[in-house]
RNA sequence: GGGCGAUUGGCUCAGUGGUUAGAGCACGCGGUUCACAUCCGCGGGGUCACUGGUUCGAAUCCAGUAUCGCCCACCA
């Protein structure tokens, strides 16, 4: 489908010939060769040669959050371009030597996991082609959809400095994990220990606490029976024996103890003889442990300390042996059993026979319980005992909450506040041992007799710290790091850190970190950790968290539902800029918003409407004017109230949208951008000014100035909105009359000042306003034709007489009112019959419009319409006007309200009252 | 079990104490005015979930209730 009348070469498109925009908005042309000159103008970076940072700015600093380099990005991945890029043009604008830094991150765990999937279907598995070949494997893959997704960024017209593109397997930031990893240890921070760990036998590694996902299910609790032992024989006691409780039975096999509460009474007597577990025939102790229910269950535990987080505290406390019976992949083994070599629930399901077999399953019941599964496998999730890395975590969190509590980090919105001071102060250590291959491998050397050394150095130590065996001897740890670990290291990894450079010195601590709420603890919560600890400074000022992107029914979007929504399509179809404005739109912060196709085109409108205002404005110059006319100030004295009224609600604009950015609130400022450019500047702004451009009669200085003042007003549009959309306001701005200091590119143009704001002008045409929409409302309400001119007579205050004489044509062309008389008082108004009634509360206007000629069968019944419209509105002011005097009688409220909303009820109430009785005096009361 | 958030017109959402609660979509009526039908004009439509409280005044603040959603949580 293309349109040859209208279609120009792309290349022109990028630099509109001055004077004029093609006449169709087509996205995907404007946007194409945009980009490119950007880039070829060098102005992302802050030092760029096309920047032009105010000498003494201050940096404003955005680190991008690294896309994982798992595929192509999502709906969640524009939204988080759009709003960082918004925040840094706005204060590249504003003079800033704005930095937003591109990265991407290497994703671990997710990235084996789809690794995995990719290699399964060619019939291998990450063990057939072994670490090396794997991790080959893994670089071809990274290094597809790398492109992938710096192409995407591009086409979303993010501003990211490509120069300092960073990779978190880079380089340097493999550097910065080491020093990082070092100087943790050096500090106590890091250590190494036997622990019970979270064991996904999917991906066959340990995951961190916040990788569990607690699921609710209906499990099963068995109860067994457990015999004791004789203590002189040694031998089973047929006759006695202890019930215990568990919903996983296999677990038997590592059992060492059998728990009671020390009160309950019904086992008092048994606390220090002993049971024997089935199958492994071990004897062991009965133990008395407050952390026991008596309530629940039998009220007797059986104690599993190297599968269970309870038990294992309760096998610390009394010092039991902690017998693993599950492998890698949660098959049984080492056990002596007939069950080794056997995955646990078909272990289970044996073992419940056996036991059934013996007489000893004694009863079952369905039990509602919480399942931990693996966020990534959704495996059940096994705990088990490894030795392996953790992080100190609670003097880090202690330093980070003090950086919220101090305002020296604020969290917008606030609430989320709540939410990290509750996990901060809840925080286990972290586990940051990964048994996986691709990722940051722990730089922890080990000598045969068990010492640990950890070097920093690129090539390991060169020997042991504590024996001095040569490095030959020493072997690396084979795990590697959790992938937040590199991203916790991020805001300062990318700067440079742990060296000093000129970058690290001037952009950090960065400004802004913006990112989805769904990730606050996972990452904002380590890079504050981790930052303050190594950096010695909060790593940025402000946390921006922004909501998750649904579908429009309220669904997460996901790929198993199918309900994933393409950027680059939607792109495509409504280019960036829609794109952009409908994230940053429908969004408040902290809030998930729903994305549909009503919310892209709201936007994409607005931009059409955008570009067909420009368009009218270049093509709206007068003759008089150059073409290529250099852009000049009008002259006050040519200014009249529509222009300084064009001016003002620019200026009320602009201190919107400041007002918005400085608080964070995106959606205000595209909705003080919406509604200021379509409904004031396009509905009437550009109508005033149109009456004037034509009039002939008006002289030329005064007609120029019209037009001086809708090319400044647009041009204010045009940075305000920039931010936003980028694309179109590029465009636009390369084809409008430009201010001698200005550069060639809107993007690094200065920001607006709210300058000319005018309150009284502002009152006196949304009088006029007022006065049309009543005129028109009349008309309609009339069944009055459309387009038919009609004889108008207005009525007007003394001090409304210099507005109206400056407004009259242009009161007269938009409420279709000719000839239009004016009046000093409204008893001059003539009404013959059939007149429509204009009243309005203001009372600075009242009208009167003439029918047409009563023989004319279409207004038939008009009066009849226009009385019934003037009942309705008399009707309504009553009851404002009681409501009004009701509120000035009591005198609680004339006391204690402020002077000023005393006086303004006042007014209201004299206002509605003189409405009412000019209406009743219209009406014949 | 603990915490957080939401509840405003048919739909999606703004609006954190002050006149008459707004927008877009949808809906109804009317429009070929030389920027735009991706448009223009006019209109209908809401006791702001509920109960109580604070206040001269509450969609807005407080307490409680209900419903929905999310996060956190090692009772077998």
């Amino acid at each position: 489908m293309t349109d040859t009348t209208t279609t120009e070469p792309t290349d022109k498109m990028a630099s509109p010939p001055p004077g004029g925009l093609p006449k169709a908005y087509r996205p995907s042309e404007v946007e194409g060769a945009i980009y490119e000159r950007w880039l070829a103008a060098d102005v992302f970076a802050p030092d760029g040669a096309g920047s032009r940072p105010d000498p003494d700015a201050e940096p404003f600093t955005i680190i991008q959050p690294p896309p994982n380099i798992t595929g192509s990005l999502h709906l969640g991945h524009a939204q988080r371009a759009a709003v960082e890029d918004l925040m840094t043009r706005h204060a590249r604008m504003t003079g800033k030597a704005a930095l937003f830094l591109p990265g991407l991150d290497h994703a671990s765990i997710a990235a084996q996991f789809v690794l995995d999937g990719i290699i399964a279907r060619d019939g291998e598995s990450r063990q057939s082609l072994g670490r090396e070949r794997y991790l080959e494997r893994m670089q071809d893959f990274v290094t597809t959809t790398r492109e992938v997704i710096v192409s995407q960024e591009r086409r979303l017209g993010a501003s990211l400095d490509w120069n300092r593109l960073r990779y978190t397997m880079d380089d340097v930031s493999a550097k910065a994990v080491r020093v990082a990893f070092k100087t943790l240890h050096e500090r106590d921070l890091a250590y190494r220990t036997e622990a019970l760990v979270n064991w996904c036998p999917g991906c066959r590694t340990s995951v961190s606490d916040l990788e569990v996902v607690s699921t609710p299910e209906t499990g099963t609790l068995w109860s067994i029976r457990y015999h004791r032992v004789d203590d002189a024989t040694g031998e089973p006691l047929p006759d006695e024996s202890v019930t215990v409780a568990t919903t996983r039975p296999e677990t038997i096999l590592g059992d060492t103890a059998v728990a009671v509460h020390p009160d309950d009474a019904r086992y008092r007597a048994l606390v220090g003889r002993r049971v024997r577990i089935p199958f492994v025939a071990r004897d062991v102790p009965i133990i008395a442990d407050a952390v026991v229910d008596p309530a629940f269950g039998t009220g007797a535990v059986k104690i599993t300390p190297a599968h269970d987080h309870d038990d294992h505290e309760t096998g610390k406390r009394h010092g039991l042996a902690m017998p693993t019976i599950l492998d890698d992949a949660a098959v049984v083994s080492g056990t002596g059993t007939a069950y080794d070599g056997l995955d646990r629930y078909v272990a289970r399901t044996a073992i419940l026979a056996d036991l059934d077999a013996r007489g000893d399953l004694v009863g079952e019941k369905p039990h509602e319980m919480v399942l931990g599964r693996c966020q990534r496998s959704n495996d059940v999730i096994e705990p088990r005992l490894k030795t392996q890395w953790f992080v100190r975590t609670e003097p880090l969190a202690a330093k980070a909450l003090e950086a919220t509590r101090s305002g020296r980090t604020r969290i917008v919105p606030d609430h989320f506040e709540k939410t990290w001071e509750h996990w901060l102060t809840t925080i286990r250590d972290w586990n940051v041992s990964r048994q996986l291959w691709w990722g940051h491998r722990i730089p922890a050397w080990y000598c045969p007799d068990g010492h640990v050394t950890v070097s920093a150095e690129l090539e390991g130590p060169s020997a042991c710290e504590d024996c001095g065996r040569p490095a030959a001897e020493l072997r690396q740890d084979p795990d590697i790091f959790d992938t937040w670990f590199s991203s916790g290291l991020w805001p300062f990894s990318t700067l440079g850190w742990p060296d000093e450079t000129d970058d690290f010195r001037r952009f950090y601590p960065t400004s802004v970190m913006e990112t989805g709420y769904d990730i606050i603890f996972f990452w904002v919560a380590r890079m504050m950790m981790l930052g303050i600890e190594l950096t010695g400074s909060e790593p940025f000022h402000t946390i921006t968290l922004s909501g998750l992107i649904r579908d429009p029914f309220g669904k997460k979007m996901s790929k198993t539902t199918g309900n994933v929504v393409d950027p680059l399509a939607v792109m495509e179809e409504a280019g960036a800029d829609a794109l952009r404005f409908a994230l940053i739109h429908g969004a408040t912060s902290g809030q998930d918003q729903r994305f549909g196709p009503q919310k892209l085109e709201l936007a994409r409108n607005f931009a059409n409407k955008l570009w067909n205002a420009a368009r009218f404005v270049l093509g709206a110059r007068p003759t008089e004017i150059a073409v290529d006319a250099a852009r000049t100030a009008p002259a006050e004295a040519d200014l009249g109230p529509i222009e300084r009224w064009i001016r003002s609600r620019a200026a009320a604009a602009t201190a919107a949208v400041d007002r918005a950015m400085a608080d964070y609130q995106f959606g205000e400022v595209t909705r003080a951008l919406y509604d200021g450019i379509w409904s004031e500047f396009c509905d009437w702004g550009i109508e005033l000014a149109k009456v004037r451009l034509a009039d002939e009669s008006v002289p030329v200085d005064q007609r120029a100035a019209t037009w001086w003042t809708l090319v400044d007003a647009l041009d204010t549009y045009l940075r305000l909105l920039h931010p936003v959309m980028p694309f179109v306001t590029e465009a636009i701005w390369a084809a409008i009359p430009h201010r001698a200091d200005d550069p060639d590119l809107l993007m690094v143009a200065r920001w607006p000042a709210a300058a000319g704001r005018d309150e009284r002008v502002d009152a006196a045409l949304g009088e006029v306003i007022e006065t049309i929409v009543a005129i028109r409302n009349a008309r309609a309400h009339a069944d009055l034709p459309a387009g038919a001119w009609l004889e108008t007579h207005l009525a007007m205050a003394t001090d409304s007489r210099a507005t109206f004489e400056a407004m009259a044509p242009a009161i007269g062309r938009l409420a279709r009112a000719r000839p239009l008389v004016p009046h000093d008082r409204s008893a001059d108004l003539p009404r013959p019959d059939g007149a429509l009634e204009i009243v309005l509360p203001s009372g600075s206007f009242e009208a009167t419009v003439l029918p047409p000629a009563a023989s004319d069968d279409a207004v038939d019944g008009a009066a009849g319409r226009d009385r019934a419209r003037l009942e309705k509105e008399l009707e309504e002011a009553e009851g404002h006007l009681v409501a009004a005097r009701a509120r000035l009688a009591n005198t609680a409220f004339t006391d204690k309200a402020p002077p000023a909303v005393v006086e303004g009820a006042r007014t209201r109430a004299t206002e509605l009252a003189e409405q009412v009785a000019r209406l009743r005096e219209r009406l014949g009361r």
